[in-house]
DNA sequence: CCTTGCTTGTGAACCCTTTCACAAGAGGGG
DNA sequence: CCCCTCTTGTGAAAGGGTTCACAAGCAAGG
């Protein structure tokens, strides 16, 4: 398969989302450019997302919709259940034990490790924490695909090269650190810190007000 | 001000943690190379961030580190409190009420909301929770500087027009839906189920095994 | 004071992503 | 059956970001 950016593979997404979204409303067929308009892209960029995975479209109707959509399902992955383990059982581990779209979409988290003795045994929606030292066997036993990793900054290296010594191909990392990884592990992260203070810095730097007519 | 790409910012951001951590341990001095080596990027890459703000190094010896934080923060904007506004006391809103991370940069969350009557009234980490009814007002008065949209996708566009109008900036968004926003107005977004789906587009399209030596 | 070694700052080259523009194709109406 | 309209798929152009490569500059040691 061709080399695919990650940020077609975003988009994406974002036009199963939006399919499902109008699917529901029984449209049938969707025009590059509806889509686009829904998903803040352009039509071009569409198309040449869809194009990369094949000729999905109509030409003078667009995109047939649940067609495209089983298709971009099949694209994700989205057709089975991925095994998730979650490292850190603090504040935001726990809100994601409890973020039911997860296992709608196929996301089964499987396994809770925290560090702290205090939580260890306790349960959290449903998912009993177990204690970090047993990560390591019970990722290998457990045929865990995805570990996230929700464990203070000094802490996530760690983790990881953990996980994936077990055998973990896909780590979902939301310390704010730059996490090294072998090749062949997918490493995503989300940076709620780093997100905080590049608004901070639009707002310190916005231009004065610009009091001409605002652009769309 | 020229204009600075968001993939810079989020970098600076990284530095700044970087350097914050290493200035702890009392090193005077940090060259290129090695904030780069520590942040998982490249030596230009570093300077090239740099330089867009201003000459902060010395030749021969690299970058002073105290200083270099100082600059960071100003850069940033993190050189005073931001008022945040709370959208949503869902599972991630609640998450986000306790992560203390926000306040020691300098983030305070001020006001939270909910359009649920079951949390109006209630408190979480010492947050009232307030209806969604007095979102405009609220904000207006105020002065709130940015809002964080932990609400469902199909309210979340609805939110954000109510705040951009009451007059917010910077907006972070967790709903898994791209938001339109007008011009002058600052958006992030988090969307983790993005994220889950990048992994599981990995693992699915991953090639087989390389038998091969890993690379770095 | 001069030489040597190291590191910055930066134009230029490179690469990847997005946008443009248009030929090709599908469908519907007269 | 033909024409007209609409939309896709895609090479080519444009735009941005990253990497390269090197001159310039600082420090330390003899």
């Amino acid at each position: 398969m061709k080399k695919v950016s990650s940020s077609t593979v975003a988009r994406l997404s974002l036009y199963l989302r939006v399919l499902e979204d109008v699917a529901t409303d029984d449209v049938r067929t969707l025009s590059s450019g509806e889509l686009a308009k829904r998903c803040a892209t352009t039509a071009a960029q569409v198309r040449k997302d869809l194009s990369v995975f094949g000729t999905f479209g109509k030409r003078g109707t667009g995109y047939p919709v649940p067609e495209l959509v089983a298709q971009l399902r099949a694209i994700l992955g989205l057709g089975r259940t991925w095994r998730v383990a979650l490292v850190g059982a603090g504040r935001i581990g726990a809100a994601l034990l409890g973020y039911a779209d997860f296992r709608r979409q196929g996301f089964l988290i499987d396994a809770v490790f925290d560090a702290d003795d205090n939580k260890v045994g306790r349960s959290f929606q449903g998912h009993r924490v177990r204690t970090d030292r047993e990560l390591e066997s019970a990722v290998a036993a457990g045929e865990i695909d995805i570990a996230i990793v929700a464990v203070p900054a000094e802490a996530a290296q760690d983790v990881v090269d953990r996980v994936v010594a077990a055998g973990v191909r896909a780590v979902l990392n939301f310390a704010p650190v730059k996490l090294r990884v072998p090749a062949g592990v997918a490493l995503k992260n989300v940076n709620m810190a780093a997100e905080m203070e590049g608004l901070s810095f639009a707002l310190a730097n916005q231009e004065r007000p610009t009091p001409r007519r605002a652009a769309s």
